[in-house]
DNA sequence: AACCAAAGGTTCGCATAATGAACCGTTTGA
DNA sequence: TCAAACGGTTCATTATGCGAACCTTTGGTT
């Protein structure tokens, strides 16, 4: 691994539990030399990568990440493309939406939106990791991915959330077959309990899966009639976020006609 | 400049009118070596930092960015926080208003906000790099910075974007003095011409200034009665957001309490 | 107030890892 | 059809990053 490889690597001890680390914690948590990690944060901490609080003396991410991140949405504005596209699927469905995207081989959320409708909501957290098994997103993004990266998560040992999650790979992989015919995924408190979820993928213009867009609700609001007009609803979402972003749905992907 | 510097400063190249470098610009922008911007890029692009495009095989910034931006936002809210104090001034003024942030030596704008009100508006794009000098985002900041930091921007070459831009040391000093005594500073047509522009300073919990929150109208907008009304209603919003954010202004900065 | 432990930060000889001139194979467009 | 420009690769040279050990400061305990 190279040195700016190592460096950037210490940016993702950074998380919502842990916005703040010390440098022995960070020489702790890499297992690099301190003075390896000192130098290394000081050269992330000159480019705006990090900064250090003044009160004790903890590194956090830099200001300069808003910098980029801006203008990466100027290039490829999937996220401000996707707010509109959440808030009307939220608005349509009367349930919490959100987007996660592929980054390496990690699915991370990135955006969400409410609907005002009920009280009780499924609650989101942005830039927080998703597991593949377990959460409707990661499976949609599982199934439509190259079989090599599917094989690769599946032969990492999986662990279970919730007393619900699926970790035996011969069943998430018939679960797999079963969403890449009916392009949809579905999963009831394999992450959170008591959260019923629904997710499509969505694909760039070389028609690779990037992510997914899901819809979760509280179980006990899934009436009938909701699990008819939610999957409907998001298959229409899925396929405008994808076109709006320039992206098509590889060949064999299937175009639900009867919504 | 250490490896991890130089890498990183590659990203620097990207901006609104280039969202796409291939390697031989990129060699040719950086007066890099080839072989080197070919590693330290195959690097940032291993950690997501940038990302090749399936047609040429020039590199733009990549989804990483969104996660890391996320989270520095979870850590320290100031863009979330400032998007509904730029409403609310917006909405109050009439105008479009803009937040823009220090890193570094440089100001960005991050964020803004139009009002619906008029049909003419004065545009703003995120991301963007303001001189400090013929802004008055910049003049309120550079009033509040550290004196060497001042001293710093003033003795580099100032150039002038508009036959209004004020590109004398001297005078802009005089402006700093007069900003400092006020607490809100004003340019008209410093940086685009008729755009008449208000801005005051935004501090951080060590009160220091992390950046500036303006106004922006047409000049033909600015009558004597929104010459009253922006420069107050922009008081209490930057008040406001300073307070949001934890910070505090700094002894010696001026409360207006006429408003 | 004396002590200790752990924190952040620094030093310096050594060896690893970054460097750049020159070199491929492809693509492009004149 | 050919040359120029592109992305990508090689390898000897050496600059650069590395880590054990060492300071200095800080905050809590006795």
């Amino acid at each position: 691994m190279g040195t700016v490889s190592k460096a950037l690597s210490l940016l993702a001890y950074f998380n919502h539990g842990r916005t703040g680390i010390g440098l022995s914690d960070l020489t702790r948590l890499s297992g690099m030399n301190k003075a390896t990690v000192y130098r290394l944060m000081s050269e992330l901490q000159e480019t705006g990568f990090v900064e250090q609080t003044g009160s004790d003396r903890s590194y956090r991410l830099g200001p300069q990440l808003l910098r980029l991140a801006a203008l990466r949405e100027a290039a490829v504005p999937i996220l401000s493309v996707s707010r509109q596209v959440l808030r009307e699927l939220s608005d349509e469905t009367g349930e919490t939406t959100h987007l996660s995207l592929l980054q390496g081989s990690q699915l991370n959320s990135l955006s969400h939106a409410y609907s005002p409708r009920n009280a009780t909501r499924v609650m989101m957290e942005d830039a927080k990791v998703l597991t593949f098994h377990g959460t409707s997103s990661g499976m949609a993004v599982l199934a439509f991915a190259e079989p090599d990266f599917a094989e690769t998560i599946l032969s990492q040992p999986l662990e279970a959330r919730t007393p619900e999650t699926l970790t035996d790979p011969e069943r998430i992989r018939a679960q797999l077959d079963g969403i890449r015919k009916s392009g949809i995924a579905v999963s009831v408190g394999g992450f959170e309990e008591d959260v019923h979820s629904h997710a499509v993928p969505i694909f760039d213009p070389d028609r690779k899966v990037i992510g997914a867009l899901a819809v979760a609700a509280p179980a006990s609001r899934m009436t009938a009639e909701q699990k008819q007009l939610i999957p409907a609803a998001l298959r229409r979402a899925g396929a405008t976020l994808t076109y709006r972003i320039g992206g098509s749905a590889p060949a064999g992907f299937p175009q639900d006609e009867t919504a």
